[in-house]
RNA sequence: GCGGAAGGUCGGAUGACCGCUGCGCCGGGGCGACCCGGCGGGGAGGAAAGUCCGGACUCCGGAAAUCAACGGUGCCGGGUAACGCCCGGGCGAGGUAACUCGACGGAAAGCGCCACAGAAAUGAAACCACCGCGCCCCGGCGCGGCAAGGGUGAAACGGUGGGGUAAGAGCCCACCGCGCCGGUGGCAACACCGGCGGCAUGGCAAGCCCCACCGGGAGCAAUGCCAAAUAGGGACCGCGCGUCGCAAGACAGGGCCGUUUUCGCCCGAGCAGGUCCGGGUUGGCAGCUAGAGCCCCCCUGGCAACAGCGGGGCAAGAGGAAUGGUCAUCGAACCGGCAGCAGUGCCGGGGAACAGAAUCCGGCUUACAGACCUUCCGCGCAC
RNA sequence: CGGAGCGUGGCGCAGCCUGGUAGCGCACCUGUUUUGGGUACAGGGGGUCGGAGGUUCGAAUCCUCUCGCUCCGA
């Protein structure tokens, strides 16, 4: 891991994001903003609505959305980004995780090769 | 065996790999705050929920008593830090029973309301009917008596039976109900017994209200500190220019919870006291987890809730918010098939209810797939 | 996390405190006026009063529980 991976917290922030790019598999949303500093660290963001579920539903789906992270993004990520993943109903916490991996694989060539 | 009542416990399990967090230790880096790495042992619930009550704690302007307003509680006694909670008792209701349920003070202190229907909805009164007398066209009319019967309504001024009467009526009597007085038992709510009154007193207080008791307000986003940044601002309010003294200070006087009183504190010639606006920051630390704590056992007191002594055990502290992610095995409910009179057994599928700490406790309420334990009641069968 | 408030026809609101009739505006339907439409006039339909339980003879209204939504506070 060449990059250090920080956690979003600013709510300005998630906005900004919001504003950026995004693509939408069934398991989640992903956004990504290129920030100025270019050789930043990597930082990503969650987020779940009331619309997913009660408070166990949420905290599982943002559980899940971060081992998803830690696995793909802390080596793939871009320095420099901001990522933010959105959970949705019910996929989010019931997808094989094998497939989710795979999207967010995906999503991220989508992300890279446009903004390049 | 079937059906039921009460109380309690648990509420998926095991393993592997990869992670998060705070605590302790070790090593390294840094002047330091701290950062990095390794190891060890912790890391969601019975409701963590709703935020419906009661406290602890903190601030507002310091405390006690009192009155008023406002809000709450409401049979009696006890428990508790406190409660609207718990325990025991009383009364009422339901159930064959075990047992359960009850906002359960006062309607002769006062005000208000009781729609429609009905003669009349609380001062009493009288539509039909009943009875007596009078009159006539023999069916009614007039006068008087009466309130038992009819009809209306959620509710009609005690109920049943007998006597009595022109017809009736607590008009009289017995029993029941109600009220009052006395006695006995009980701390009390209340119960029982005796006597008296002939009955006056409809319902609603989750309408106002009366009585008794309780409560100052706001809340951990409280509050305190540090750093950074802006400003060194503006407006208003409070009291004021007293006496003695060289001064310190003291005394007048003034201020401090809605009223009053007592004490206390503050000001007392600038105090730089308070409030608001404008502007800045949306960072860090403390509060922050050991306290009326919870559980188990023995003993003592108590019917019990509970209290006391002793012993043992357990106790998360996050902060865009940790307490997990993935995989494998086992697995309850449920579904299907087979066997059996049935309890049930075997095979296959299936893959766990409600739900996530946010300052902390004591309760209440609400949600919840199922599993297990103890005690008790009724019925049936056998002895 | 803590504290306030609101749920009534399709939409926006009264009525609730002080219990017996659910009302107003816009919208909708029908008719008249017009060559037709709009406008105007007349008439009409449509509401489990968020849900459940209780108090009462009777609840949109009073009480308790519950569901949903909105706002405020460092």
């Amino acid at each position: 891991m060449f990059s250090r991976v920080e956690t979003l917290k600013k709510r300005a922030d998630f906005l900004r994001a919001a504003r950026a790019r995004h693509t939408a598999t069934p398991g989640f949303v992903l956004q990504m903003r290129q920030r100025t500093d270019t050789a930043g660290p990597v930082r990503i963001g969650f987020t779940c609505s009331k619309k997913v579920g009660n408070a166990v539903a949420r905290n599982r789906a943002k559980r899940r959305l971060r081992a998803l992270a830690r696995e793909v993004l802390a080596e793939h990520g871009r320095p420099g980004c901001d990522y933010v993943l959105i959970g949705r109903l019910e996929k989010t916490a019931t997808l094989p995780f094998d497939r989710m991996l795979e999207d967010l694989h995906a999503a991220l060539r989508k992300l890279h090769g446009t903004s390049a």
